[in-house]
DNA sequence: CTGAAAGCGCTTACAG
DNA sequence: CTGAAAGCGCTTACAG
């Protein structure tokens, strides 16, 4: 049923040799046994089999792509990247979906390389990967993905997360706001701690009291943002603006502003980290730090691409910058001394 | 590096074959032999490489899975539950997005093939398979999911649309609507025909009038939904309530609804297809179709499994149900004999 | 310009 | 209970 080279030589009366010629494009073949040859495949639907040239090559043209939760809107663009350059390269993709589990995503680990996929792009579940030669050593090419894990030494592409949050903050300060709460993703994850590294040093810089009641740490989920949001919320003195890390915590955030019937962003104001589908649905619209993931899905395949090429090159670190969605969530206040004053007095 | 099935072999003293038998969990090794065998497979981390099986078996235990657009929040739980069946029965996925690409759904196709994989399941971005023997005849097994598109003989895996846009309508009707408008998605997938029909059927059955002017056909994005909620409600004569044919086209409908101002439910119901993250989070809260997506990818996984061990079976189509989920975004409205008046009239 | 032979790492009869 | 040999479908020296 299925041809193989065989067939393809029998039918056009030559060596499996040349017609693997043929198949390379080499040039040293005669024209007129190649238009054979040519034929050959034609007629009998021949297609090389993958796992055969794999064996025998040790090349499997794949790359193993590990993301922590392609139900986060975050990632499908990211995805999308990588696929489009790894297929200008003629590599394939398998996407492996942990779901923020290690387990998960050492098990896939493993799937890949018994599979000899030559590189692997993760967002790693993990905070510290403690074996990485171990558990990288097969393949020729890795770049971990959106998160820092720490001990890590290899090519990594991230997005300026500081920069992002103090975007976000400088931006907020600048509309007049200084009772700012924070709400906080996982800090075991480098995402988390820098964003909030770069609210408090846009805080710091403007000269502005980053209060500890206003600052919140939970998990980077929808449940997490909800319930930092309701914290918050109930405080005696609310803040007049809230930052939220993520695009789930954000929606947490929301939900909780609506159950308490909190009119944004005459009461509270928000901007939330992360650009989705709904931004623009919300009421009102939401003001958002954007990250460019599809151009961190770009970079991420490049570099593996340029490794596989270039083994020994030198580790890069790849940091991009993500920039400022400005919308409706966002009130400019006028700033009454006896704001201040307030803020002075709450501590 | 990497050891061999021959490195065990060696250092355990014995041969390929006894190696084999004790990976494969044969009974007949002597106990002593297999001891041995089992140390040199520890001390040397020895793992099977599954190329050299799949070549040689045949079997690569590899279910490719070609989705239209990962980032519809639609098929990440389909894809968690079909990987999640797969794991059990030992075998691995390949996620292919071809982002409602036909083209690039040939290649994946095309890869799939030539990775050995052994079955497919498919939501395929084509209105009509024209050459499913050939395209498909290489998989053991072929589920189609979510979409029947025409000429398909095989087995198929989809949710009651129909039903769930009549459950929709009815509950519209329910709450006294009778200027029901409905937005559909594309009319070249069942998807798309199936929901209308249900809509339309819904409506004939409760002896209500659907109306041309309230009915618009749009490609599902959230361009489209956009485009046709805005020629709704510049309408003389609004619908009181807007059925909308998925969460995309739900949300350009919302993005339509909040620049006209027009306040829901008050002015406006909405019920949207598809349960969505962001569906408690809109203003109001949004009464939507669920359908049950991860037992979706479970059962489609499950049927790929039977069909691996039961070819030969007759194929079966498995229609799972969908549910309403009822939040804040439709309104009972008292029936006037005006409002009847007015829509004969408005004909 | 072309081909015979070896071998990638396994499994599958077959023989003992 | 154990092993020698053939072969899955290719590519890679090597030879001519």
């Amino acid at each position: 049923m299925e041809s193989t080279m065989k067939d393809v030589a029998k039918l056009a009366g030559t060596s499996l040799m040349t017609v693997s010629r043929v198949l390379d494009g080499s040039k040293n073949v005669a024209p007129e046994t190649r238009g054979k040859i040519r034929q050959a495949i034609r007629k009998l639907h021949y297609r090389p089999h993958r796992t055969a040239i794999e064996l025998r090559t040790k090349r499997s043209n794949l790359v193993g792509v590990v993301m922590a939760d392609i139900a986060n809107p975050f990632y499908p663009p990211i995805v999308r990247g990588i696929e489009d350059v790894c297929r200008e390269h003629d590599y394939n993709v398998i996407l492996c979906n942990t779901d923020e589990d290690t387990q998960r995503e050492n098990n896939f680990i493993q799937v890949l390389k018994e599979r000899y996929a030559e590189a692997i792009i993760i967002c790693s579940a993990k905070p510290k990967i403690d074996n990485q030669a171990e558990l990288f050593a097969s393949f020729r090419s890795t770049v971990f993905l959106n998160r820092r894990p720490r001990n890590v030494n290899g090519d990594l592409v991230i997005s300026d997360n500081l920069r992002g949050a103090y975007l976000a903050i400088e931006y907020l300060i600048g509309k007049g706001h200084q009772k700012i709460a924070v709400i906080n993703g996982s800090q075991r994850f480098s995402t988390g701690r820098e964003r909030f590294q770069g609210a408090k040093k846009a805080m710091a810089d403007k000269g502005i009291r980053l209060e500890d009641k206003y600052v919140k740490f939970t998990n980077s989920s929808i449940e997490g943002g909800y319930c930092a949001a309701k914290e918050l919320l109930n405080l005696p003195s609310l803040p007049t603006a809230i930052f939220s890390g993520n695009n789930f915590m954000t929606l947490g955030l929301m939900k909780a502003i609506k159950e308490a019937r909190i009119k944004v962003p005459d009461i509270v104001s928000v901007v939330g980290f992360d650009e989705t589908n709904w931004s623009e649905i919300t009421n009102p619209s939401l003001t958002t730090i954007k990250q460019p993931t599809y151009e961190m899905g770009v970079v991420a395949a490049k570099l593996i691409m340029f490794r596989l090429n270039n083994p020994q090159s030198p580790y890069v670190e790849k940091k991009l910058k993500p920039t400022l969605i400005i919308r409706d969530s966002v009130k400019q206040i006028v700033q009454h001394q006896t704001t201040i004053t307030g803020v002075l007095m709450a501590n």
